[in-house]
DNA sequence: CTGGATCCCTTTCGATACTG
DNA sequence: CAGTATCGAAAGGGATCCAG
């Protein structure tokens, strides 16, 4: 199972930053591209999978289910033939946009400059 | 050593989303940490080790060089004894600043609310 | 279509000891 | 002080097969 937290529990000093909690939250590898492609609208699994075609499907369900875990997405299944189910932002998830459309924004702008600088 | 990044280069279809970019710079366990406490200004190695005490000093060199590498921190040495060395955010680096202040905000204002609710 | 379960290799990471 | 080197444990992650 997933260990609980980055040391909050054990760690007596309670003066952990800020930023170490955030990135506890939304640190794993495919959290910020999963949160990202949500801020547009419920999404379903298949969807995903489109569009990050990288990430595998065990990695997919994993991290969505850590994310619905912590309370920041919903997870609604749609009793149907075929199967629906449709993830999006939870409240509470929605409180994280801004960090995202920061990433988006930095990502957007640096991006083009090291394609054109290439390796 | 390092793989150059998730998939970008292999990877034909040149839509990879732009926070998936910015994570494969920062996403680092315990990158965004660290960008954090250079904002004040330059930090010594062993500051790093005092403030984020869970982090071992393998952790530390790594992920510093990493940072180094991608040109997000410079390291200056001072060449006496005993030796010191400062790392501080570059100017490239300081692009950043943005994201890591919202993440700081928001994990000050949620980290409250867990810490109430507890467990 | 949306996953769960299993196998197994790779990478990460912590602990420890050592160095200029 | 600021690292490097090495080892073993643990976690990450891909491939494949199966199921409601």
């Amino acid at each position: 199972m997933r260990d609980r937290r980055s040391g909050y529990g054990e760690c007596p000093n309670e003066e952990g930053c800020p930023v170490e909690y955030t990135l506890d939250v939304i640190g794993g590898k495919w959290k910020g591209v999963l949160l990202y492609h949500m801020i547009e609208g419920p999404i379903r699994f298949n969807e995903f999978r489109r569009i990050c075609p990288t990430i595998t499907q065990r990695m997919l369900t994993l991290q969505l289910r850590e994310l619905e875990e912590d309370g920041i997405v919903n997870r609604e299944v749609y009793p149907q033939v075929p199967p629906k189910v449709e993830y999006s932002l939870s409240e509470f998830g929605s409180t994280l946009v801004p960090i995202i459309l920061e990433m988006k924004t930095w990502g957007e702008k640096h991006k083009k400059l090291s394609s054109i600088a290439a390796r």
